[in-house]
DNA sequence: TCTCATTTTTAGGTGCACCTAAATCCAGTT
DNA sequence: AACTGGATTTAGGTGCACCTAAAAATGAGA
């Protein structure tokens, strides 16, 4: 029950995906770990068996792992310096957010506690990242804003873009060019069946987008009466600067 | 002749290291890296014949190695890393300089060429470091500007502080305690024989200095008749602020 | 020219994060 | 209950950057 383990690069990175899986389908196979971090499934089963020895999974052969809480806060201060990362790189030095992913990649594990204090400050402790996820506190606490794919939208219904996939840098890229961001605004105005594309209105252009990309994208479902949804105007300009 | 080796690191590291050593005392010894390295000299042999097999160093097995003009690039290419990051960690970040140079050390080979051509223009494309060391350009050129140990100074002279060591932090905030920092003026006052202690005056204050100290400052001589050298007013507002 | 302390290299390890191939386990049919 | 395909673990590697101990080369002084 060590509090202090030497946590290298590749453990965080690890414990980082595991985060991200147990977050987003509850449990973690060693398949889809491996998957994820794009090595082979007998390497994941090698790094676990070494994380559970550190306490920061627990693991029972043939039927997956789970974070520790020890496991758990670490995971979360690599997804606060990533994402506290991402949104420096974007506010003070003007990157654009399709190439802050990558290089908070390799950020995150050599930042010192220090410099991402510093960091949080200059930001003023802001709660999301430029792709619209939460940054965890320095305690570890995290609000995990649900919200809904705007692939599983029905036609008429409205949405407010919370959080799209910050790893496809080239996506990014295409999502900006047609305003989708964190807070844009967004009417289903139809969907074409049998995974067709879904025609959306955005400030009001209307678009094509395809299905599979519409999985990605995160959206507060907005009351199908309320004034924006009619309309479709947009106020952001958070991050609409940097494209 | 290969142009584009995979450099790694630690390969970094042991050019970076190799031309501070060729800088300072022209020809790098297995010893001489090691012991910089903090590393067992088996060790640096092994890397060392890495290095040449990559074109990055000629080796001559018991006569030394010297960076070949690919290695000496790499070298430059993560000093101008490590130095634009440490000033612009001072500048835009408010770290103290006895800070910088632990954290650039990570910093400096996980950040993207993208990234540091930012952090270079947002800085205007400075010439030299928080801690007086000059910055390569992107070409890889320096000036390399020598300037005279504190230590070789005759009782008398006068010289403006170049460049302060930047390893050593303990030392760094004892030197920022004492108002010797990059531009600073020094008078030396007197000196005690047989290693003893060095007297100088920094800003009108007399000061008593250790001589192995004085040996990690680098100053540039003035004419003993300067007008400064009188009255050692000084005008420096760069680094004083963040200490 | 020989001697010997010092420098440097060689020999033979270690732990780490990965790999492929081969076994083994598991769960959902038949 | 046996079968079987997919998931998972085990077995046995690799390259890397380091280590200690031992051998060999160097060169400065006798
Ligand atoms: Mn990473
Ligand atoms: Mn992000
Ligand atoms: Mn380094
Ligand atoms: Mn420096």
């Amino acid at each position: 029950m060590r509090e202090f383990v030497k946590v290298n690069e590749a453990i965080e990175d690890y414990l980082k995906t595991i985060y991200n899986i147990q977050d987003e389908h509850g449990k973690v196979s060693t398949t889809m770990l491996a998957k994820q971090m794009n090595i082979a499934p007998s390497s994941a089963t090698g790094m676990i068996k070494k994380l559970a020895r550190l306490n920061l999974v627990t693991y029972e052969p043939y039927r997956g792992i789970q974070l520790t809480s020890h496991g758990r806060k670490v995971a979360l201060e690599v997804l606060r310096h990533h994402r506290l990362i991402e949104l420096y790189l974007v506010e003070a030095l003007g990157m654009r957010w399709d190439e802050v992913h990558h290089e908070a990649e390799k950020l995150e594990h050599v930042i010192s506690k220090s410099l991402i204090e510093r960091i949080d400050s200059y930001l003023g402790h802001p709660a999301v990242d430029p792709h619209g996820a939460p940054i965890p506190d320095r305690h570890g606490k995290v609000e995990s804003t649900p919200g809904v794919k705007l692939a599983d939208l029905k036609s008429g219904q409205c949405g407010v873009v919370s959080e799209v996939n910050d790893r496809d840098s080239e996506m990014l890229r295409y999502l900006a060019e047609l305003g989708i961001f964190p807070n844009a605004r967004i009417k289903v105005l139809n969907i074409a069946p049998f995974q067709g594309p879904m025609s959306i209105s955005i400030e009001g252009e209307e678009r094509l987008i395809w299905i599979e990309l519409a999985k990605s994208i995160f959206v507060k479902l907005l009351p199908e009466n309320t004034e924006g949804c009619r309309d479709n105007q947009q106020k952001n300009k958070n991050v609409s600067d940097n494209l």
